[in-house]
DNA sequence: TCACAATTGCAAATGATTTGCAATTAGGAC
DNA sequence: GTCCTAATTGCAAATCATTTGCAATTGTGA
């Protein structure tokens, strides 16, 4: 490994109470880990892997590691994964406790995304587990368009 | 190629239109792309391409052909495309000239998939496009739950 | 300062999907 | 029915996103 070629920068600690989140799940505060969490954020918009790993400080992080953290973060609740349907996961930052459901709006073209704050489905959700029987839905929807730069 | 090794059973063409509908588009009716949609006719939901693959008669069709022909019948319109989340494209055949918009409640256990016909968010949509200036809005919306079985 | 589980890098493994290429074939023309 | 040619296919190798085994390394609590 390389430990010590990790952080120029000393800006870490993203969310002030990570180091107690992790630890309160035996998990460790890698260096690693504070820089992923450092560029979501920065980042308002869902991201990639590829892009969290092509803004990592070269030989920060390797490509496994932040599918690793990834996974960790979306086990804890700190972000939220996102599926645009272009084959590569996206992951957002959530803020401490929020629930922060929300949609998005994504351009065909450049990928840019625009953020739904509103969702609309819980009732119909409810219907639906009514009508079918099912138990703890979810869903999942995205739109789709061509935004005003791309037209 | 394995040209005579296709087809035991003779009840093909199952789209009365198909071979016009290929034709038209100068492609051809071959026995694996008829072998691909008898089996998208017999069955209602959606299916992943690991699936028409396993129901296809050993040696009638190469995977890669699977994909060829499933790319085509989704451009010619004859066939929709889903994604379920779970890394694998799912399709389904649509009828003749029929929009057949809809979605799907899908068990997060075994994967069972409830057909839902209504469609509930177009007065969203044109919001959505008038608010943020884009075109051409399309979405795409899935329900997860438990089903009665799996509970 | 220690011990040990958690973590990481690296490389190889997966799994879905795509693609190059040479051989084959459907469908229109004659 | 026979030809001709573009469309199609099988096969194998290539991609791409993601995962995993493993040995080396490092946070952390004691």
């Amino acid at each position: 490994m390389k430990p010590s070629a990790k952080a120029p920068s000393r800006r870490e600690r993203p969310l002030p109470d990570l180091a107690d989140r992790l630890r309160r799940r035996d998990r460790k505060l890698t260096g690693q880990r504070q820089s992923i969490l450092n560029i979501l954020v920065r980042h308002a918009h869902p991201l990639s892997i590829r892009e969290i790993f092509a803004e990592l400080e070269p030989g920060a992080c390797d490509l496994a590691t932040v599918y690793r953290s990834m996974h960790l973060l979306e086990d804890m609740g700190l972000v939220k994964r996102f599926d645009f349907g272009d084959g590569a996961a996206r992951f957002e930052l959530l803020a401490e406790g929020a629930d922060e459901h929300h949609h998005h709006l994504i351009c065909t073209r450049c990928t840019a995304v625009v953020e739904i704050g509103e969702c609309f489905t819980s009732e119909i959700e409810q219907r639906l587990a009514a009508q079918n029987g099912f138990t703890a839905i979810t869903h999942r929807l995205e739109f789709f368009g061509v935004c005003p730069r791309c037209q």
